[in-house]
DNA sequence: AAGTGGTCTAGACCACTAT
DNA sequence: TAGTGGTCTAGACCACTTT
């Protein structure tokens, strides 16, 4: 085994154009892995782009979709004028995203909603507040429990505007899925919406729901979903105790 | 006023070469504005690439380069031989960043760090897990506080693997500064980490530093980082009250 | 003035999907 | 077979930075 020189003619300087991975990717592996392991470090100016031209034998633009390939991911940062160059690790590159909330949601098969309590109330200052209504407009109200094989994995509490005119309630409504609320069908119009993720304590009838102990900590996801002529359409929040999710992401390269 | 006309004119159907705007980028907005606007909407396919190129008079890479643009974001996606699709609002699609923590650390004036401990142990056995040594390993330990204008903001607790072969503490424990643990210097290696966010209930003793009450939840927040030759290097976590943080974000248009 | 990244062209060929 | 997205070429011009 001749690691250093295999590892240097298979990935480092060639381009297989017999591969199905497109040269562009080959060519953003190529530079991460060379920056990983240290051949450029962070602040260090990356070759120019009309020298990965000529030391690939690949075109300009098929050098600049690699670049920024590696720009989006926030490995280098590009300057024009001056050039490319290793970006420093980061906190705030971090991201993270909802794949493990939604795996909560879309476990199908021995899972289903326990619907506590629905109906229509008035509004009150805050759930006015939040939806742009009066105090005293009716609004439709839900409380229920995601079940998965019988265990309670998340309390769900959401108001939606009252609109008698535009009766259909009964979609959003919809027990089994979370249809209406979060997921547009593909007659409506796409809707948008914010999210918030707050850590919050379980208030004593939350933590009896879901079979927590009294003094426990949960994450807090408020939502609020908008409709036609940028409305608000509804408003609710999530409790997840923390034994449900948890949210993981990894930094730098 | 022609608002009508007027958007349909400068926005829908014309590029504006003279703009400092990319071609690319008028594009993915005009196609971008025209589903939020519902003309396209989730499912429906938008016109092919070559359509495109002959409707704004642009060639077929500048085209290609708005569809990923859009694709990347999550707004459409495309389909080799079949053609693209306005995509569907869906949770997962939602991403976090750590911009609002990162402003946390990054208020310099009238912040700091004050250490309420520090020291050499022997690593117990969760630490020598996390780190990859034996128990009773030696471990760099600290505990500090975040203050912003004399309030404490958040607790940090971490281990370093203690190297006596490699004396870079002092920097490491840098006491103003995050320095070390989670920005790599322009002469380190890129560092790598894993970040791990759940919501947990803080002990009476994080309560007391943090002038909460003692049932109160916060965000716990791990990090592990990884230095040369991807040896797990520092583990620790942060502490951070509900009310100093929370994240946001959008999903949709 | 020389070198850099940023954009764009007008085609080409390929793989895939539908009919 | 026709149409679609996916990749790539070999240049061009521009804006910007550095010397």
């Amino acid at each position: 085994m001749q690691p250093e020189s295999q590892s240097k003619g298979d990935l480092f300087f060639h381009i297989d154009r017999e591969s199905y991975e497109p040269a562009y990717r080959q060519l953003a592996n190529i530079l991460r892995r060379q920056i990983s392991e240290g051949l450029f470090r962070p602040g260090d100016q990356l070759p120019s782009e009309s020298q990965l031209c000529q030391s690939f034998g690949i075109s300009p633009m098929t050098v600049r979709r690699a670049i920024n390939l590696l720009a989006d991911q926030g490995v280098v940062t590009t300057s024009q004028g001056r050039g490319t160059f290793v970006a420093a690790l980061e906190l705030s590159t971090a991201i993270f995203d909802l794949q493990d909330l939604e795996s909560l949601f879309t476990s199908t098969a021995e899972s289903h909603f326990r619907i506590l309590d629905a109906g229509v109330v008035s509004a009150d200052e805050r759930t006015a507040r939040k939806l742009g209504l009066n105090v005293g407009d009716y609004t439709i109200y839900i409380r229920r429990l995601f079940l998965h094989q019988s265990q309670p994995i998340f309390y769900h509490r959401a108001y939606l505007v009252y609109d008698p005119d535009r009766p259909i309630l009964e979609s959003e409504l919809d027990v089994e899925s979370l249809q209406g609320l979060f997921i547009s069908g593909s007659s409506d119009l796409l809707k948008h919406g914010q999210l918030s993720i707050e850590a919050t304590l379980m208030s004593r009838e939350e933590a009896n729901l879901l079979n927590m102990p009294f003094p426990s900590a949960a994450f807090y996801l408020e939502h609020i979903f908008y409709g036609f002529k940028n409305r608000p359409h509804s408003w609710g929040w999530f409790i997840i105790p923390s034994n449900r999710l948890h949210f993981k992401t990894h930094i730098g390269i």
